[in-house]
RNA sequence: GGGCGGAUGGCGGAAUGGUAUACGCGACGGACUUAAAAUCCGUUGGCCGCAAGGCCUUGAGGGUUCAAGUCCCUCUCCGCCCACCA
């Protein structure tokens, strides 16, 4: 009977979903717990796309597998669905956020559930859902009572074409993503959390974590701790001092000039008559430069001079000071001493401005480069007292100096900023506050017992136009009462972005219906921490740096047990597409020319194949919709597919041509199922043990697409032998994580009770792991020139070995006539002669 | 500019410093078939050779080693992330 995958994949669907055996239970119980989980996706109309599943199916294998080996799993899906994309076509359509959000999601549960993937569906929670936004508002109002929340004014990028704020996803290389037009600064009040509070948390936690090298780095690079001094500088004829911060204070006697950043507030003061007009000019400029463009690096570095001198306090010389765009306000002091013999940005803006240039340090070997800063360590020259110091200890003994002088002191700061927790936007959490117009006149926290706070129905989205939120323009919601004198109140109208529902879903998975609580404390002890935690590399910053922000509060609250919330990270490579561009610069997608006749057609043409491998976008017709090959393929095909295509974390092209190899591979496991003749048990017992162990091993280690390439080599060795009933139980346990349908199907096929998936994963003997007789290889110097083959036995005795390599004429031939000088033996695998032939 | 990763047959890709090219796709030849599909068997990195066999080959060039796709140095190209961070 030829197996349709139509009717057989959604009957074991079914079969799951009734006898709900992948529920997770309330509590491990006396088992081991692991939590694995997926980073949940934002339900987007066009559906899933081909990278969604890569990620699922990897946990899904993971989920099953561990279930089979008897550990109480936890597995949950959800949806982060607050977002832009729903509110801007709500602008455009009117249709409400609300709508289309629930109707994305119900087509992204349709199709995940299509793949079989072994959710617990009983703990889907939805970000937009009231009941869970609910919590999100309340653990806000925890960092609030905190103090970790605070109101500042601080600039948001304003269209002034569209006269609304927007999210720096909208604002492409400057310019507003709908209407082009250059994007401005604009000073607005916002809320912020303090996440520099837990900057050195943040960055000493990530050691411990079982996370890629390349994640930690760039959260490390992202906190961005530097240390170094702060040092005031005097202002000639002024009262004031400019304090800067530097990471090289050893190179004070060869500050030559110092720049402010446009913004810095003593700029006004010390700028002399005569230049104020040129210098008020500069920083209107700057004011209108988006920080895109003024951040560009390689662009050409612009300044003024602004008529004041600073006095360096090593040794009192007069120094311009200078304002200048490539000094940011926001990092450090908002001002820089500036030495150009040692730093390449202080260098290029000397030479454009004709500043003089003074070498204080010399490297300690070799010359220092003439046409650039020389930035290496080395020895000071031309610094006074501290002639002659080395880099490290200049920089010691500098800043004790410093200090012992009152002109400075040691100082550590962080790129890391202050989070702006705010949005102008209608679809995000409301964040529960109510600014007191009465008595108490202040921001008053909206009390608990009045949670959620929800979103008001509303008909328009539009943008109010003066960038605040579109929640302002609704006055029967924004009027209320303060909860703490009773008068007149208006609520806060900024939402939350939509990180923050993404800071504690891995926490109310674990208790997902609390109604009381935003978790128990006693699950979550349970449960804790997320054991393996997988997705897409770029979150590798922002979302994983928030969400262990919020994690640390949690604890430090008392609300959680565990430091980090997840402990295991994997990240999966990016699946890209093969795209065509034809000699008129057209895009033709992967559907046209998918199959090696179609390429061969355009190879017919003469028409050039431009391949390109590239991100896949819908601009350039390579995007693949899942729905397609699971209706052709079935969703077993489509997972195994998934996984066959290259390594899990590595970048790989999606190539339709060879999920005809999967799809065989499948209909031949069919087919052996089908076929079964009764095998001796003994036949493929090495090669079993064998399977079992690797699969097994490879699962562990994410390397999937070996694992099915074991599973190949398995079955075609079963095919062309007499396999057993323990082969094909064993090849069906195996199979189950990746190919579950097929697995179940069988499995009944073959008189077994219940369900493969709840069966127990085969173990293996060691000793049974390796074949009868392996392959040893002889090389003379290096180069192979024989393989033996030699009973398992024998192959760590390397006399046994070396007699059988003296018996055959191809080493013989190299070695007479030839001095031998060394023997390697590596047990199992070489034996090398290295001769020399007189 | 910085960080991270990658480059292996016609294609996707395998290889704890130890037999490079597993597995799959495609191609070619054959079996089965009236025929096709499906399936099965065989061949398939390059060069020389009737053959036995030999030589070469993991982006380029050097090095370490008995042995290098793998380690080290220099460079080229590609991808991702960050980007004037003092």
């Amino acid at each position: 009977m030829p197996y349709n995958h139509r009717t057989v994949e959604p009957k074991w669907q079914k079969a799951w979903a009734d006898a709900k055996i992948f529920k997770s239970p309330t509590t491990p119980g006396d088992k081991p717990k692991f939590y694995i989980l997926d980073m949940f996706p934002y339900p987007s109309a066009a559906g899933l796309h081909v990278g969604h599943p890569e990620g699922y199916t990897a946990t899904d294998i993971i989920a099953r597998v561990k279930r089979m080996q008897g550990f109480a799993v936890l597995h949950p899906m959800g949806w982060d669905a607050f977002g832009l994309p729903a509110e801007n076509y709500a602008i455009q359509t009117g249709v409400h956020p609300h709508e289309t959000t629930q109707k994305s999601i119900a087509a992204f549960r349709r199709q995940i559930q299509s793949l079989g993937f072994s959710y617990d569906w009983d703990r889907e929670v939805d970000t937009t859902d009231p009941t869970y936004y609910k919590w999100t508002q309340w653990l806000f109002l925890q960092l609030y009572k905190k103090d970790l929340a605070y109101e500042a004014v601080v600039p948001i990028n304003f269209c002034p074409s569209c006269k609304t704020g927007l999210a720096n996803e909208e604002v492409h290389q400057g310019a507003c993503e709908r209407c082009g037009k250059t994007v401005e600064k604009r000073d607005m009040r916002q809320w912020m959390l303090k996440i520099t509070l837990y900057a050195d948390r943040l960055r000493e936690d990530l050691e411990g974590l079982d996370w890629p090298q390349s994640t930690l780095s760039m959260q490390e690079n992202w906190i961005g701790r530097s240390e170094g001094a702060y040092v005031d500088f005097a202002i000639d004829g002024h009262k004031e001092t400019v304090k800067v911060f530097t990471t090289r204070p050893d190179t004070l006697f060869g500050a030559t000039f110092m720049v402010l950043a446009p913004e810095h507030p003593l700029v006004k003061n010390i700028c002399t008559t005569d230049k104020n007009a040129e210098v008020t000019a500069y920083i209107e400029r700057a004011r209108m430069t988006p920080e895109m463009e003024r951040t560009e690096a390689g662009r050409k570095k612009t300044g003024i001079f602004t008529g004041a001198y600073a006095i360096n306090p090593v040794n009192q010389e007069n120094i311009p000071i200078w304002i200048a765009d490539y000094v940011l306000a926001h990092y450090g002091t908002g001002a820089i001493m500036s030495v150009p013999a040692h730093d390449n940005r202080d260098h290029g803006f000397a030479k454009t401005y004709d500043l003089k240039i003074k070498t204080v340090v010399r490297p300690a070997m070799g010359q220092a480069p003439t046409d650039t800063a020389f930035e290496g360590d080395g020895f000071a020259i031309d610094s006074g007292a501290f002639t002659g110091l080395a880099t490290e200890e200049f920089k010691k003994q500098i800043t004790a100096w410093l200090k012992e002088k009152g002109l400075g002191e040691r100082a550590v700061t962080y790129k890391l900023r202050d989070w702006v927790f705010s949005r102008q936007r209608y679809w995000g959490e409301p964040i529960p506050i109510v600014h007191c117009k009465g008595k108490c006149a202040k921001a008053v926290p909206v009390p608990e017992k009045d949670l959620p706070i929800t979103l008001p129905q509303v008909e328009r989205f539009q943008p109010t136009g003066t960038g605040d939120s579109p929640l302002s323009a609704i006055t029967d919601w924004v009027k209320t009462i303060c909860p703490e004198c009773g008068g007149a109140g208006e609520r806060e109208t900024n939402t939350m972005p939509q990180w923050a529902g993404s800071c504690w879903y891995y926490l109310r998975f674990i208790d997902p219906k609390n109604t009381r609580a935003a978790w128990d404390k006693e699950l979550e002890k349970a449960w804790n921490p997320v054991d393996l935690y997988i997705g897409g590399a770029e979150h590798a910053v922002l979302h994983l740096l928030y969400a262990r922000f919020w994690h640390k509060v949690f604890y430090d609250l008392g609300l959680v047990t565990h430091k980090e919330p997840f402990k295991r990270l994997r990240h999966q490579g990016m699946i890209l597409a093969f795209s065509h561009q034809d000699s008129k610069g057209a895009y033709h997608g992967y559907d046209e020319i998918e199959f090696a006749g179609e390429t061969s057609k355009l190879i017919a043409t003469g028409e050039p194949l431009n391949m390109k491998i590239e991100k896949m976008s819908k601009s350039k017709k390579n995007v693949v919709n899942p729905d397609e090959v699971i209706s052709s393929y079935g969703a077993d095909a489509m997972r195994l597919y998934e996984m066959f295509l290259g390594d899990f974390e590595l970048t790989k092209p999606w190539d339709m041509r060879s999920i005809e190899g999967v799809s065989r591979f499948l209909a031949k496991v069919w087919r052996l199922l089908e076929n079964q003749v009764p095998g001796d048990a003994k036949t493929n017992q090495r090669l079993r043990h064998k399977t079992i162990a690797l699969v097994s091993e490879r699962i562990e280690n994410f390397k999937f697409n070996t694992a099915i390439t074991a599973l190949m080599e398995f079955v075609n060795a079963l095919t062309g032998s007499q396999a057993c009933k323990e082969d094909l139980d064993i090849l069906l346990k195996l199979l189950s994580p990746f190919a579950p349908h097929m697995a179940e199907e069988g499995w009944a096929l073959l008189g077994n009770q219940g369900f493969v998936s709840q069966a127990a994963w085969p173990t293996f003997d060691p000793a049974l792991t390796t074949a009868e007789s392996v392959g040893i290889a002889v090389q003379i110097n290096g180069k192979l020139r024989e393989t033996l083959r030699v009973p398992s036995g024998e192959a760590h005795n390397q006399v046994y070995v070396e007699a059988q390599a003296k018996a055959s004429e191809k080493v013989v031939k190299y070695l007479e006539n030839a001095k031998v000088t060394k023997v390697i033996f590596v047990a199992g695998r070489i034996l090398n002669y290295v001769v020399h032939t007189s």
